[in-house]
DNA sequence: CCTTGCCATGGAGTACGCTCAAGGGTATAG
DNA sequence: CTATACCCTTGAGCGTACTCCATGGCAAGG
């Protein structure tokens, strides 16, 4: 089966290396194998992880949880009921986030139209006094 | 005409103080006023500021940048169309954003399937072996 | 064998957005 | 008059998430 490097994992993830570097630091990489030399070997199965993090990341959740979210992973089905809850909790934050953005759309495509009849008018005006 | 102290102001916005008065130093409110004792003075209008920059920073706008939009502003009419480019880059920003928590939101309904299949497994499990 | 390039670690440094503390002025109720 | 609850400034400190650097190991091609 294939095997990436850090260089070549970070390259697919869209991160730094040094940035899985720090994840890994911060515990939250456990599943990553190291090959006898002390390299990080990634496999196949270890991007999902990776995506599950870089999702749950851009929903606002920090690091620090996200490390607790991965523990609770390696501990197996005795933590599904707490996972599955911090799951539901980030459906509720994605929603009202995404309510949020949609209000400042709002509000951004309201100052364009305002911003687009003030230039008009600018030319307008100096075309025909 | 009601003014507001930087206390009420900050109540009303759901801002701290601290946070109005590093907004000020960053430059970002030139167009709060003063009374004769060095006391901010905020008028209604200046709600309005308030709000537009709460809302280019929701979208990820770095007060830097803000603060160069707000000296644009006073700068009057020949920054219009500087203004209007911004507004429309924040634009296809918060569509971006958009489609990027659709995906998240996607992701994470698809794991609270899973989990709830997997905890219902497990109680069937144990109630008809 | 040696160079080049990627891998490792530990620890320092950075950017951002606050947040707090020290030291001092003001206003209003009792 | 004084107490209390605001206001002011300057400057330091903090949390998060990287990012960079020094130092050193391994490996594959020429």
């Amino acid at each position: 089966m294939k095997t990436y490097t850090i260089g070549q994992a970070a390259q697919r993830m869209n991160l730094s290396v040094d940035t899985l570097r720090y994840y890994d630091r911060e515990g939250l990489l456990p599943f990553v194998a190291r090959s006898k030399n002390g390299y990080r070997v990634f496999h196949e199965e270890d991007f999902a992880w990776l995506e599950l993090i870089t999702c749950l990341k851009a929903t606002g959740l920090e690091l620090k949880e996200i490390g607790v979210f991965i523990r609770w992973s390696m501990e197996g089905d005795v933590t599904l009921q707490k996972r599955l809850d911090l799951f539901l909790v980030r459906r509720e934050e994605v929603l009202r986030q995404m309510a949020s953005l949609r209000q400042h759309l709002e509000k951004i495509d309201h100052k364009i139209a305002l911003y687009q009849r003030a230039l008009d008018e600018k030319t307008n005006g100096a075309k025909s006094p």
